[in-house]
DNA sequence: AACCTTATCTGCATCAAATGCTAATTAGCA
DNA sequence: TGCTAATTAGCATTTGATGCAGATAAGGTT
């Protein structure tokens, strides 16, 4: 995803306004790799500006979505997680703490059944546990 | 997952009644490789067995899962799917009409980032277009 | 700086998937 | 055949997400 200012300028010329509410949202969403919910996204920007509409948030997220600033996914928590970084990567969950880490596959698999079929995209999901959570089993 | 006779005794030994509703669903996943929803499920199996209840089906599934007859799947499509098909494979999904196929990785990809992760699983989802629909465009 | 058009915000209603709950029923062992 | 615990059906509830509409405000224009 791209700065608040650039973002700022991209809104406008896609004939987007850009409101406090996004503004607040473009800063919350820069360099965040916690790959949030709108629901926890809803309650840090509530801690800064009381009376947000969760509403609004989502509103913001597919609008951030359809430029590409974002991609939403989807990891079995239930709801929608938002990634602010577009590379070309993975993820992988912690079944534990629910934690989702990035994971960039080097190399692709080699594979079998997708010969009558053009694949656009390919997103792996790995779960697991990460290394905080063994780190804590281990001391207890 | 096993046969609907093998499941029948399955069942009865895990202390688990075989009802006629039960039986029906057996039949209905047994060798199945469309990917059901709970819903598309329940509709197959209403027009077999009038006045079956979703709930029920949702009962079931959840039973067969925990057992490890059958795995449930998110591919983004909003609803659980259900794969009769517990082998290691993974999946492709049509952007034109959702339906889902198996693929088979027969080598590993390489990667990076999960140095501090232990896998416990790994899921690929793949999205693109069919055969079937790439050559229905073609026609047009 | 005032104005005007149009996008946006908020709050509430709605929707869909899935699960919780309970009285009535039924499987299946003794 | 009878008994007991599992199951069913149907409805209520939950949760994530979206639809809707009046009030508001962004931001280009004059």
């Amino acid at each position: 995803m791209r700065s608040p200012e650039e973002l700022t300028v991209a809104f406008r010329t896609a004939g987007l306004k850009v409101t406090p509410q996004r503004q607040l949202l473009f800063r919350l969403l820069h360099d965040n790799s916690s790959h949030p919910t709108a629901d926890s996204l809803h309650s840090a920007a509530t801690s800064v500006m009381p009376g947000i509409s969760l509403r609004t948030v989502y509103q913001t997220l597919t609008d951030l979505a359809q430029m590409g600033e974002l991609q939403s996914i989807e990891v079995g928590s239930g709801s929608l997680r938002f990634d602010p970084n577009v590379s070309d990567h993975h993820h992988a969950v912690c079944d534990d703490c629910g934690d989702v880490h990035d994971v960039y596959v080097t190399k692709a698999p080699v594979l079998r059944g997708l010969d009558d079929f053009s694949v656009s995209d390919a997103h792996i999901v790995y779960r697991g546990q990460c290394g905080a959570c063994s780190a804590l089993v281990a001391t207890k």
